[in-house]
DNA sequence: GTCTATAGGATGATAGAC
DNA sequence: GTCTATCATCCTATAGAC
C-alpha cells in the first residue's frame, strides 16, 4: 500500500522487478539441477537474496517451479510466434522454428527447465502442468503453424533429442571422444558449436 | 565364504539373488521418481528389505543408481542385439528395433531410469556415466546395426520423444483431451495403446 | 521489502545386535 | 545376511525484527 520511496537504499526494489529477477535465477538453477535437485537456497544465492525471501515471494518451492515452467513455455511460444509470423521467402517455417529453438538455448535454463518438467510426469502437481505445457506446444504447432501430425512429430522428436543432449552436457570437455562430434554433426548440422559451447558453459559447481 | 545353509529361514537369500531383487526394485522406483527424487527407503520398501540394508549392499545411493543404469543399458543393448541378429525378411532392422524398444517399456523403470540419467548431465558422477551410456548406444547403432549417422539420428530422436511422453505419463486418464490421442497417433502409430496403458499403470503413489 | 534465527521434518548413512 | 536404533545433515517453511 505504501508507494516506493526513492530515497530508500538500492537493495530495495519494486516487488515486480525483484520477482522477475528471482524467476530468472530460478530458471537457471532448476535447469541445471532439476526440480527436486534444486534448493531454494541455491535459487536465493543465484538471485542475491535470502532463502526465506524466495519462499515468501512464491509461497512454496513447488509454486516457484510452476511459475518458472509457465514463464519458460510462454517465452518459447512467444518467440516461436514471432518467428513464424515473419515472411522469409526460401526459408520454410520448419527451419525457422528450428533455428529459433537453438537460439532459446542461450536463455539459461529455459529449455532445460521444461525438459526437467517433462520427466516429472509422476508428480501429482507438476505432472499435470507439464502435460498441459507439452500439449500446448503441440497445439501451437498444429493450429498456428499448420503442421501436419507427422510434421509436428518430427519437430518434437528433434526437439526432445536436442534437449536430451543439452541436458547430458554432451559438449563437456572431459569427453574428447570423436564420436561426440559425429553424433552432434549427424543430429544438428550447423548447430554443433552451440551445443558444444553450452556443454562447457553450463557446468554448475558441485552441490 | 560360508556356503548357503538350506535350512536357514526363507527370509535369507543368497546375496546374488537379493542383489538382483533390490536392483530390479530400484530400477522401478528410480524410473518413477528420478535419482534425486528417490529415497533409499522407497527402494527398500519396494524390495521388501530394510533401508540400511539397501545402503549396505551398494555402499551409497549413488552407486546403486549407477548399477541400475548399467543394468538398464546392458539389458537394452542385449535385447537390441538379439532382435538385430534375427533374419526376418520384409521387416527392416529399423522397424524391428523400434518394436523392441516399446517392448522394453514393459520392464518397469528400464527406459525411464535411463531417461532420468540423461537429464543429470550436470552431476559430476552420474553425468559422465550417462554420457558414456548414450554414446555406447550411438556406437551400437552405427557399428553393429550399420546405421548411417542420419538413420541413427532419426532413431534416437524418436526414442527420446517416446521416453519423454512416457515420462510425462501422457496416458494419464485425468487428461481426456482428444489431442493426446492425435499426438500419440502421429508419433507412434500402432503403439498408442501401450503408451496410454503405461500412463495408467505407472501411477506411483504420492510421496 | 527484506533479513536473521530457527523450528520441524525428512533422509542417507553408521553402529552394532542377531 | 539382515534388522533395529540412531546420528548428523540438510532443507523447506515459519516467526518476527527492521
Amino acid at each position: 500500500m505504501s508507494s516506493v520511496n526513492s530515497a530508500e537504499p538500492q537493495t530495495r526494489m519494486r516487488s515486480e522487478d525483484r520477482r522477475e529477477l528471482v524467476l530468472a535465477a530460478a530458471m537457471g538453477v532448476f535447469g541445471d539441477f532439476g526440480y527436486v535437485g534444486t534448493t531454494t537456497d541455491q535459487v536465493a544465492k543465484a538471485a542475491g537474496v535470502s532463502q526465506p525471501y524466495v519462499v515468501r515471494m512464491f509461497g512454496t518451492k513447488e509454486k516457484l517451479f510452476l511459475e518458472v515452467l509457465n514463464l519458460a513455455l510462454q517465452t518459447l511460444l512467444t518467440e516461436f510466434r514471432r518467428v513464424a509470423a515473419e515472411d522469409v521467402p526460401d526459408v520454410p517455417v520448419h527451419r525457422r522454428l528450428g533455428l529459433a529453438y537453438f537460439t532459446m538455448l542461450r536463455q539459461h535454463g529455459l529449455l532445460l527447465s521444461l525438459m526437467h518438467s517433462f520427466v516429472l510426469g509422476s508428480d501429482p502437481v507438476i505432472g499435470p502442468a507439464a502435460r498441459d505445457g507439452f500439449l500446448e506446444l503441440y497445439s501451437f504447432l498444429r493450429d498456428e503453424v499448420g503442421f501436419s501430425p507427422q510434421e509436428a512429430h518430427e519437430f518434437l522428436a528433434d526437439g526432445m533429442l536436442a534437449n536430451t543432449m543439452i541436458s547430458l552436457r554432451m559438449g563437456d570437455i572431459a569427453e574428447p571422444d570423436p564420436r561426440v562430434r559425429e553424433l552432434l554433426e549427424a543430429c544438428f548440422p550447423e548447430k554443433v558449436e552451440i551445443v558444444l559451447e553450452l556443454g562447457k558453459l553450463h557446468r554448475p559447481g558441485t552441490r
